[in-house]
RNA sequence: CUGCCCGUAGCUCAAUUGGAUAGAGCACCAGCCUUCUAAGCUGGGGGUUACAGGUUCGAUCCCUGUCGGGCAGGCCA
């Protein structure tokens, strides 16, 4: 009934390029064509009479019209025209959209997939929390950002994998560790006072009670023993108020876990594992409950246990990039870019995240991957220079190494900043932000700015059930689809057999050609990182629905002419549901 | 002090990476439900793109400077 979809752009790049070809054999110019913001200046427009008119020296407009008069025919193209400084403007034919809507539905997931990976592996690491506490607001931007980039890049055809790096070899964990057993000598009637710099939060009193109840006095040890040998802990008000006292509260904590260490013995390994499985797993619930899944999580403690540190360590050693000084080991990064050099192996012989990191980026090429992203919180920015001079020294290509960096979300309640502090233990978690919103506003909220911009998270706008809230818009306009095709009751398989010659209202050719636009998004999305442009196509295409609902009746009487409108608007409910996948969020048949 | 990022409508942000008359949402005003979901639609006012120069057919985008904001500058992670 309605002959296959021919993809314009794709149609007319090849028409321009041949007569290109024709005019300009040499000019070494690949034919770009953009859709004007301007519905007046056609459907498509080429730019290359401009980019053509200095080195061959005339008018563009008359190269315009050179252009023109070798292009070949075509039955797509309703009709072109010159316009302005000598863009060429292509007006296409309504047939040439008609056929895109049976085209959607015989697709079916394979509609909007782009091949700009070709299979090539490429691997994103994302949130990578250290597991010292529940996730915060600030770590779920970068997981619904990581989450959704990943999704967009497989639709364009990459190998994705998303792993997580599991900070579990620092001193933060064995603070962690100290801070949960100190707790739990309180329950076992020992009473050390508790360091202002530990972890404050009420999880690790939990987790003392859990360590309680499982082993009783098993782990207990007089509060004589712990102190012993001990600098003095200062207490939480001195700590507030004299800046001066943070050396020494630090001197303590690491003297407390020392003794920990030496008190324990064995049994050091014990909480220092159940606290690490208690946090990564709450993380791993959190992050799963959200939609966001990883197909690695990677151990920084198996860097240390397998020797990669070692071994990378020697590799920038063999490349003669590393020098000691004041006992400790270098890696001379200022001559790779960096602001001055850094340290890899402290004085005390362990080596700093640094080192670890260097080990880590190589083993990740190691594996094989094109292309390895790095999603950071934008605080890191000053990092990356290190760690790609390290890669470059080491003899691997830094380029292949992409970071993207996110910008903080700030909270706000009620028109009022909302106060976050990690050190006072006093800020808002992940999960407490998705018991509050819920997912789905939380996830498209985080993914509504581009990531290197400053996010205003309003918690009233995300969490009203109203108009206000953008999320809802999408998933109505996915609603009311579900809602037609219901009340219709038919097999969406028999519509692509409807005459979509039938849609000439300006409103259902404006859909079309909104839903034709979707691939190209996809593509840009994954060229730039930019989810954003997912969720802003969503909501224009939504808004193109909105209106046609508002402009036509579907379920008319006239038989060709309704299967039609069906056609059309079930090819639009697949591309919504497809982008509101790609975001994470769901896309209710009922609102 | 130095480096990186940012500055667009009253507010929050886009702008196909150098394209044509810079666009949305919120807020404000005026309309639209006897019809498939009004969580919707239509119309309206709102701008020297922080400022001053420069590059060119053409600049919100690139270069220089100034002002203002954020972040970073550990043998922390």
């Amino acid at each position: 009934m309605t002959r296959p979809y021919l993809d314009p752009k794709t149609h007319l790049t090849e028409l321009f390029t041949l007569a290109l070809a024709r005019i300009a054999p040499d000019a070494g110019l690949a034919i770009e064509l953009e859709r004007p913001k301007q519905a007046s200046h056609g459907d498509w427009a080429c730019n290359a009479a401009m980019q053509l008119a200095r080195s061959l020296k005339r008018n563009p407009r008359q190269v315009a019209g050179e252009l023109l008069a070798n292009l070949p025919v075509s039955d797509l193209i309703d009709k072109t025209e010159i316009a302005g400084p000598g863009f060429i403007n292509v007006f296409l034919k309504p047939a040439a959209l008609q056929s895109l809507a049976a085209h959607i539905l015989e697709q079916g997931v394979h509609f909007g997939r782009v091949n700009l990976g070709r299979g090539a592996r490429i691997q994103v690491e994302f949130v990578s929390a250290n597991p010292t506490g529940p996730l915060h607001v600030g770590h779920g931007r970068g997981a619904a950002y990581g989450a959704s980039l990943a999704n967009i890049l497989t639709q364009a055809g990459y190998a994705v994998e998303r792993e997580y790096y599991v900070n579990d070899a620092g001193r933060q964990m064995d603070i962690l560790a100290l801070s949960t057993w100190l707790r739990y000598l309180g329950l076992c009637g020992e009473f050390v006072p508790f360091p202002p710099n530990a972890y404050q939060g009420d999880y690790v009193k939990l987790m003392a009670e859990s360590v309680f109840s499982l082993h009783a006095e098993r782990y207990k040890r007089t509060a004589a023993q712990v102190l012993e040998g001990v600098p003095g802990i200062p207490s939480a008000e001195e700590y507030a108020q004299r800046p001066d006292l943070k050396d020494a509260a630090e001197e303590a904590l690491d003297a407390l876990i020392v003794a920990a260490k030496r008190l324990l013995g064995p049994d050091y390994a014990y909480l220092h594992g159940h606290a690490l499985e208690e946090q990564l797993g709450d993380c791993r619930n959190d992050l799963t409950e959200f939609g966001v899944t990883f197909d690695c999580w990677f151990s920084e403690r198996t860097l240390h246990e397998s020797g990669l540190i070692d071994r990378a360590v020697a590799q920038l050693r063999q490349h003669g990039h590393l020098y000691e000084q004041d006992g400790a080991l270098w890696f001379r990064s200022s001559a790779f870019g960096d602001e001055k050099d850094r340290v890899v192996r402290r004085e005390n012989g362990i080596y700093t995240y640094f080192a670890a990191d260097i080990a880590y980026h190589l083993n990740k090429f190691e594996r094989g991957y094109a292309r390895v992203i790095d999603v950071w919180g934008a605080d890191h920015h000053g990092y990356i220079p290190r760690v790609k001079g390290a890669l470059k020294a080491a003899g691997a290509d830094p380029d292949r190494l992409e970071v993207s960096l996110v910008q903080f979300a700030v909270l706000y309640r009620e028109g009022q900043k909302v106060p976050m502090s990690t050190r006072a233990g006093q800020y808002v978690t992940l999960r407490e932000l998705r018991a509050e919103v819920g997912n789905d506003a939380a996830r498209f909220f985080y993914v509504l700015r581009k990531s290197d911009q400053h996010l205003d998270f309003d918690l009233d706008l995300a969490k009203s059930q109203s108009n206000e809230n953008p999320v809802y818009y999408i998933q109505y306009a996915h609603a009311r689809i579900c809602s037609v095709l219901g009340a219709w009751g038919g097999q969406e398989a028999d519509l692509a057999e409807a005459d979509a010659g039938l849609l000439v209202h300006p409103m259902e050719l404006a859909l079309l050609k909104r839903l034709a636009e979707y691939p190209e998004m996809v593509a840009a999305a994954a060229r730039e990182y930019a989810p954003h442009l997912i969720a802003y196509y969503l909501r224009d295409l939504a808004a193109d629905l909105h209106g046609l609902y508002t402009a036509c009746q579907f379920l008319v009487e006239d038989q060709a002419l309704r299967a039609a409108r069906l056609l059309l608007i079930a090819a639009t409910r697949r591309v919504l549901a497809d982008g509101l996948v790609l975001l994470g969020v769901s896309a209710p048949e009922k609102m």
